[in-house]
DNA sequence: CTAACGTATTGACCGATGTCGATCTATCGG
DNA sequence: CCGATAGATCGACATCGGTCAATACGTTAG
């Protein structure tokens, strides 16, 4: 997708109708929370761009089912992708995805001369 | 505030601390709800960049305070203001914010030649 | 095969949040 | 003043979501 807050598809100047909204509002939920935040940015920050969770517990301080929970909200949302290698999992972020995040806040800028 | 997904502060490569994601994920959260996204959409596509409350009950399609109460999450974020006008409130998006979320987000691209 | 280890899943608990009806507040028209 | 109107606030309710202990699952080591 490519939901932009507005000037989509075939009208100009059209707001986002429920679906789309829907749709974006669950891309922010998945960045709505510290925890996530901090996973996201810990793995962005990472040698290589990737990280083991087992890196990723205590840095959180939080709980390992808690710490994957969040994980697994992340890669449900495209946000963060895993590899399991091993016994362990390795988590890397999707460029694209937060990309089209940043988009759809352009379309938010100051009207464009109407 | 212009907390970042990384390198921020002195050192290069550090993930935020959990206050810093606790700030930045209090904005993701203003936008995390259908309604709100819908909200800052209508009024970002605004004759004017700027629309009435009066205007936005309707076409949200929820009850009247219930677009109040979203209202006044995006204004407490710093994403929205608020300016009355007689009787009517009008609503104005305030592209800093956004801009500043767009530019956490920036941070989370590839990493830059480790 | 079995024990140890890294992760994911389950279940329960509890605080946060979206929703609406009712009401309160403020402003305008007469 | 008085009624009407726009909007915010309150109270109640139901659902969602973050958290952890316990446990299940899959892989590696011996």
């Amino acid at each position: 997708m490519d939901a932009i807050l507005r000037c989509c598809g075939t009208d100009r100047g059209r707001a986002l109708d429920e679906a789309q909204a829907t749709e974006l509002a669950e891309l922010f939920k998945a960045l709505a929370d510290p925890a996530r935040v901090r996973l996201l940015s810990i793995v962005a920050t990472s040698e290589g761009g990737e990280a083991c969770a087992c890196d990723l517990v205590e840095p959180l301080g939080r709980a390992q089912p808690t710490v994957s929970h969040h994980l697994s909200v992340l890669v449900d949302a495209g946000i963060l992708e895993r590899e399991k290698r091993g016994r362990w999992a390795w988590y890397r972020v999707v460029p694209e995805r937060l990309a089209s995040i940043r988009a759809s806040l352009d379309a938010t800028d100051p009207a464009p001369t109407a």
